[in-house]
RNA sequence: GGAGGAGUGGCCGAGCGGCCGAAGGCGGCGGUCUUGAAAACCGUUGAUGCGCAAGCGUCCGUGGGUUCGAAUCCUACCUCCUCCGCCA
């Protein structure tokens, strides 16, 4: 959510920025709906001083029959605020509702862009992979191997589901302990594993509702939400609750399954494990102060590459632009890697800076020092790294021309010693 | 799922429908004393909205209601605790 005070006072310049995510931004409403806001709450305001002063003089008199007259004339300025009330709070809702649906700003530093075409690389690590063969993809190597079974994940489920097997699913849970016991090294980051369903609120906190309702699986009773990225719950943890600064930045690692409905995406990357309507994925969450959170996010997007980096997987670093950013982002880096059964680079892992937007809808607040005034935290996260991704991007790098796969030498030791899949 | 009990400031804990944004304690901060620290003593210490400010408004789990006036009464919901049942 963005700043109201800030937008009031500089309504020309966010509707510029928010443009350049792409189409047009009209805040009139919200300027209208701000200014009868302010009037009903002082009109409202007013009335109930006056009624506080009567009220605490007809309790200090004695004789009731004297103020007959002030409790009738209370009684209609009583009702006249409940009217005034019940205004404010419909003009509170909609100015409400409509800030909630505003995305973030992108940073100054955010390339401007009209789609992710123009998107620049900032680095790459690692050549692509040369097999000297004719690569397979991974669905076909997965198959063959008898490690991936897509046609009885689509029996038990649907499409867009996977069933791992034998040194498949061993594979996707080294993976997972590898990424976590990386990140928890020297406690840079405090391993948590938080609940995969949530409220309303939580969704709300980071973004996701009430815009984004339809990409999310919903259960109707409870009133829940599958997590679609752990970024929901372990942002929320925070949630309503004011720091200690000296406790700042606050780092988590979750691993979580994660669920999308893909309602967007029909048609696309159809075959495999790329997108599917649940995966899992090793996520990093950061707590920052506002003037840390810009070297917080470098850190994050190191701390994803070097898992890569430990993979021995080629891959580079996107800067998203203007138009590809998130909804609720700031700056986001894309960690993309090379797959060579599509001959491309493909998104693996995605590091934001949200700044105070989340914290703002979440209301995540800290002290600098005992006694001063709750600021407001940034919050980041990233992914270190998206599972299923991985063993995708290990099937089509590690390939042996016998259609084998050799396991990396630092998942060995969570395979059971295996050296290579077939 | 059934039966009871409870939700007050960072924490514990008082609170008669008006003098309660809320006693008291702990913790925090500042000070006195001390070579320094501890102890003791004194003072101070919630959040938020509108406003340049003075100031005014709001917040005692959440939402409704009663009343001139609600932390205090009524009501629904949420959460927690205890007991019973069921259960990985």
């Amino acid at each position: 959510m963005l700043n109201l005070k800030f937008l009031r006072d500089n309504l020309d310049e966010v509707e510029r920025r928010l443009a350049t995510r792409g189409g047009v931004v009209d805040l009139g409403d919200v300027r209208t709906l701000d200014e009868s806001r302010r009037s009903l709450l002082s009109e409202a305001e007013t009335l109930k001083a006056e009624r506080n002063q009567v009220s605490a003089l007809i309790g200090k008199t004695k004789d009731k029959s004297q103020v007959q007259g002030e409790i009738a004339r209370m009684k209609d300025v009583s009702g006249r605020i409940k009217e005034l009330d019940e205004e404010l709070r419909q003009v509170e809702e909609s100015l409400n509702g409509l800030l909630l649906t505003l995305p973030n700003l992108p940073d100054a530093k955010c390339p401007l862009g009209q789609s992710e075409e123009d998107n620049p690389e900032i680095s790459t690590w690692g050549e692509p992979t040369k097999l000297g063969f004719e690569p397979q993809s991974h669905w076909d190597l997965g198959e063959k191997l008898d490690i991936i079974d897509f046609e009885r994940a689509t029996k038990i489920a649907g499409s867009r589901f996977a069933l791992l097997k034998g040194a498949g699913a061993r594979l996707e849970r080294a993976l997972i302990n590898f990424m976590l016991d990386t990140h928890t090294q020297g406690d840079k980051y405090t391993e948590v594993l938080p609940p995969f369903m949530v409220n309303r609120a939580s969704m709300t906190g980071t973004g996701q509702l009430p815009k984004f309702e339809d990409d999310l699986f919903h259960l109707d009773d409870p009133d829940f939400f599958l997590i679609p990225t752990a970024e929901v719950p372990v942002t929320n943890i925070y949630r309503e609750e004011i720091l200690d600064g000296a406790q700042l930045p606050i780092c988590f690692v979750a691993y979580t399954p994660c669920f999308r409905k893909e309602a967007g995406a029909h048609g696309r990357d159809t075959r495999g494990l790329i997108r599917q309507h649940q995966f899992n994925k090793v996520e990093l969450v950061k707590f920052a102060r506002p003037e840390e959170s810009d070297a917080e996010l470098d850190q994050l997007l190191a701390d994803a590459e070097g898992i890569l980096q430990a993979l021995k997987l080629p891959y580079r670093v996107v800067d998203l632009c203007t138009a590809d950013i998130g909804f609720s982002a700031a700056r986001t880096f894309d960690i993309e890697v090379w797959l060579p059964g599509q001959q491309l680079y493909r998104e693996i892992s995605s590091c934001s800076n949200f700044r105070d937007f989340q914290s703002r809808r979440a209301s995540i607040r800290f002290r600098r020092e005992a006694g001063s005034k709750p600021e407001f935290v940034h919050t980041l996260n990233g992914s270190g790294l998206a599972v299923g991704r991985t063993v995708v991007a290990i099937l089509e790098n590690y390939q042996q021309e016998d259609g084998s796969v050799v396991v990396p030498e630092v998942l060995r030791p969570y395979m059971g010693g295996m050296e290579k899949i077939g």
